[in-house]
DNA sequence: TATGAATGAGGATTCATTCAT
DNA sequence: TATGAATGAATCCTCATTCAT
């Protein structure tokens, strides 16, 4: 076993850890500058390491970006399902339960939910290698199939108003999506400071409502 | 009065319609390949003159771009203002009409909207001469004053239950930058091609029923 | 006759008002910058004339820049000799007189005097039109003849010792372009601020003092 | 110890030397065709280096131009001192030893000189990094330092009659600065060829005279 | 494996000059 | 004659990538 206390770590984990050093350090730049912008000069520098060793890490630039996406949004699945492990609760609970992880882990984690966002409003396609694209379409899908999932089995139990399922996921990932460009923009910032968090619940509030079966009252 | 048919144009309109046709091939450009990949090369090339030639109508790539921003979003916003101006609608359709609207406009226009919203999640802030967040907040700031004055006048009329206008203007807002988000996203179009404006209308139900006074039955 | 009061001015002499005016912004601008850096553009702008307009005047930037070094040149030239004209005034105050006509007249027209001392040391030659050196060799000759002279006729008079005229000129135009450019360095403005008048003056005298005839005590 | 016979020259070596070579092509090219005019493409090509290799060595063109004058300057002012450094000489002899070193310095280096002043000349400053003129007037004001020393030095020994020795330096140092200029005109090259040698120290021999103390025949 | 020096294509910007009106 | 729009060559600077040590 590796990593077992005071043996010295073996050659394929500290390569595990400087790639992570890297990946870290090219997060944070990636993130404040986009792709194009970013410069892998600074993620050298911020990494302590040497431009050279960059590369022998990542083939470029591109597959780099795509290494953070493909990380960043493999843990994030996994927390995301996590949240709504729980089919005990009522349905109506997990969409919270699920939106509230969404905001309080994109909170914490401004970068790692912009870079994962942004890959979509920035044109980097093209350049990256062919299975970027793909990758990110699977990570979505997922996250989408997540909250699909937790509409459906409302639907099963007969606690949600007949819908399609997908459609609501759709409205849900919108949401939070918009909600998150919205506060990134620096034109927000300058505008009536509503919260971003409220409004956010409020209207996962009004979607919910929506689902109730007809004939209750809000 | 001049451009009077068989008239020689006078310089001041050729200026004019010079500068739009830059302006034209910039949107393009810009669209496509986001402020900072763009190419001024190209525009030059697609507008039919040379490099030198957008220097005359335009002190930067920042101000040529903000330009495109500032012209697109003045006459979306005007738009915008027509499509709710009408009142003695209820106020539920006139929501209805600015979404449609909204979503209309935005399907003829991808590029339009796209460099518009773009604007807000490209990291050209900082290169840009000072005035532009303020512009694009003013802009920003006008398009939810639309929507939560709409809000607003249901309100006053009774038809809406109690409600902060501004958050939901907010919901509205986000809820369509959201769907145009996951629209232009290459990932999207690889996942199950749910339509975008029935998603988008549903969504806008939903909020259109979360409004209803309370008591009565959705 | 042109220019006749109540005359409606000659279209001739227009055009040498025109052309003078031109002159006058280009020298300044020219001045400041220097050859290469200076703009063309500003030069018409501080004409107030259009830009095309300059090339119905002068063939080419180059051209300008000789034309001002050469009007300018001729006006300082005939000064000089004019301050040196008295025949009957002492030798030493001849010498005097010029190196304080020098001075006032540079301290009155800085510009001028730089740009006509610049070109000595501005890369400009190559680019000129080939009669340039020699327009300005025949100028700079015409002053130290005129230095020359007045020593020449000092030591003629045998009021001066033996020496070597052109090497008297030599050394107080050396020193009077010396000051000049002492003093129009950024660096000097820093230093303790020696009067530059009164160093002139003494360096003069030292020169004056060195002419006198041996056995006179100084 | 770096550097022995035969070993492999450090890296930090190898650096400087590289540096170096920049440098000198630099210097030709600066001094052959002015700051703003000089290309860095030849600077490159003469250097035998990429382009782009020049900005891992300089920031920027006006930082490489700092650095040559910095560097020669440095070296210049250290000779000069040295040059001077003997005070059990008359103080009239040290003023022509460091005359002297300055003229053959100067005759040797040409360039070197030249970049040296030019910088007075030439309308870089606001281009340059803000201790830039800070640094020139600092050199300047060394070798003014010098000068004035050495005059005081006589002064206080009595072989020098009562005089500003700051003034008196002012002039030496014009006056070099003033042949230099004239010297390299290429207007002077045209001009019956007097000896630059023998006229500057005629002026040189002009001011120490000048210096006797009262009473003393020349 | 790590380094960092070198590369050179690429791109924004400037501006003297031309020319149709 | 005067204009000012258009041109496009010229040039500084950036930075992803390569490679010898």
């Amino acid at each position: 076993m590796t990593g077992r206390a005071g043996e010295v770590p073996s050659r394929t984990q500290r390569r595990a850890e400087q790639r992570q050093r890297i990946l870290d350090a090219a997060r944070g730049v990636f993130f404040r500058d986009g792709f194009v912008k970013a410069n892998l000069d600074e993620v050298a520098e911020v990494a302590g390491v040497a431009k050279g060793t960059l590369y022998r890490y990542f083939e470029s630039k591109a597959e780099m970006y795509v290494a953070i996406l493909s990380a960043d949004g493999e843990i994030f699945v996994e927390k995301m399902r996590e949240s709504v492990a729980d089919k005990t609760l009522p349905p109506q609970d997990r969409i919270r339960l699920v939106s509230r992880f969404y905001l309080r882990h994109w909170s914490k984690n401004r970068e790692y939910f912009q870079i994962f966002w942004a890959m979509e409003n920035q044109p980097v396609i093209g350049e990256l290698s062919p299975g970027v694209v793909e990758e990110v379409t699977r990570l979505w899908e997922q996250c989408l199939g997540i909250l699909a999932e937790v509409v459906q089995e409302g639907l099963s139990a007969g606690r949600f108003r007949e819908c399609d399922p997908w459609s609501v996921a759709n409205i849900l990932w919108t949401l939070a999506n918009g909600i998150i460009g919205v506060e990134t923009s620096p034109a927000h910032r300058k505008l009536r400071p509503l919260s971003l968090e409220e409004t956010y619940h409020e209207a996962v509030e009004f979607v919910i409502a929506a689902l109730e079966p007809v004939g209750k009252p809000i």
